[in-house]
DNA sequence: CGCATGCATTGACGTGGATCAATCAAGGCC
DNA sequence: GGCCTTGATTGATCCACGTCAATGCATGCG
């Protein structure tokens, strides 16, 4: 658990506009500097937080990659969610104020912490920033409810394809090729996310390259036709 | 689309303490007051809102019983909750200011309109309001996080258990039966939400009463032995 | 009253994905 | 380099659940 005590601004932060809301004047934005009290690193293999731990901050992910899992007394487990660079962890842990899932880094990270209550207070003065709080959290429950409708109606193809796309779409998204990814997490973690067991996953990954739909060596995928994929997800619309 | 013009105050709702927020003073319950625009009656089978709609409000169930559906374009849906009295919904909307969800009355409703620019208003100056907006999306969160844990992981029976147990937990905290319940949605529907086919769910239904676990008439259920059912859910732990 | 309609139940059968198991590839380490 | 560990691939088999289809049971309506 490596703490650092590098203070550092938002404001000239090249993730800014992932994390922050758009627009703020230059008077709001050193307000919104103060909301991170410091970043902290987190070795590959390592947990951010966890099940049952106190709830204090969220967390903006700078560098690295994460998963999110849920876990049953009885020893079963459930990735929630994989999240890279920009995205915010820690929302569950609100309502309790105890973390209910675990956060363990996939790749060595740097997040920034963001004190919740200082996240209170200052979005009781920024409009824009209330308005943003509330647009993460309602974006993840938009998001899980995708993942629900993976879960409840897609098979094992369809889920895999979609993940795929939405995994190449945010990477995209943060200047990565549309084509090329590396995969950092094992096809066990992307067969819990997806309700797959791992030899599914291998297998669909390898009926995918025979489909000539995708190059997969081990955790490098190249994706050769995007649109192939999409048909996969949705057969009637992309025909 | 039935809309009353009949203003109720918050501050004497028999479901105050599920919707808002605790130990509020004189004072700032008569500010809350200010939160409900108007009230809304839902028929069954009617719309509260459905996915593309503009998103202007959060609605607080008052009575009566809702579904929320998530659709693909190609035809798919998936149930993604079921909302009873003193719940929330809408909070889907709020990211980027449309529904991308339907929300169904099962049974006729009513609910409290809460204009979610009065929301954000109200909340700024309440802080315990505001803490309170921001653990109903935490809950929401946690709650969908369940929900993976079940479709990901789960078998049938397990899936049907945790749900049972669920319903009755929530009717029970609203001051109905622990034991006896009658279900306001089809075989259909809870098989959308638990990601089986609704002859599974009969089936399922037809296991647990042979098993002497409930009894099942049509949709009048009694729960004989709950603990047989956490058991289901939790092997282990249950022994 | 009888008949249509919408759910629910139950049976027979097929299959997608789980399970079990062997083999292979890629690092990391002495 | 060779050894060990961890993860990925692939094959053979099995079974939980889906699919298709018939029947039953309530409710409402002309």
């Amino acid at each position: 658990m490596n703490k650092e005590s590098i203070k550092v601004a938002c404001s000239n932060c090249n993730l800014r506009e992932l994390c922050m809301p758009l627009g703020l004047s230059e008077q709001e934005l050193l307000r919104v500097d103060e909301l991170v009290a410091v970043r902290r690193t987190v070795k590959r293999g390592a947990s951010l937080f966890h099940n049952g731990e106190k709830f204090t901050s969220l967390y903006a992910i700078r560098t690295g990659f994460f998963k999110t899992t849920v876990n049953t007394e009885d020893g079963r487990d459930q990735v929630t969610g994989f999240q890279m660079a920009g995205e915010i962890i820690g929302l569950d842990g609100i309502v309790n104020e105890l973390h209910t899932c675990d956060a363990i880094a996939l790749e060595d990270a740097e997040v920034c912490v963001l004190p919740f209550d200082r996240i209170e207070e200052i979005s009781r003065e920024i409009n824009s920033l209330q308005r943003h709080v509330h647009k993460i959290m309602s974006r993840e429950i938009v998001r899980e409810h995708g993942v629900m409708l993976l879960l409840g109606s897609m098979r094992a193809e369809e889920r895999l394809a979609a993940f795929l796309l939405n995994l190449v779409q945010r990477l995209q998204a943060r200047g990565f090729s549309k084509s090329e990814l590396i995969l950092r997490m094992t096809r066990e973690e992307i067969g819990s996310y997806l309700g797959m067991k791992l030899e599914t996953v291998s297998r669909t990954f390898s009926k995918f390259a025979d489909d000539g739909m995708v190059e997969v060596k081990q955790r490098h995928i190249h994706i050769c036709d995007a649109d192939a994929l999409k048909r996969i997800v949705n057969p009637q619309i992309c025909q």
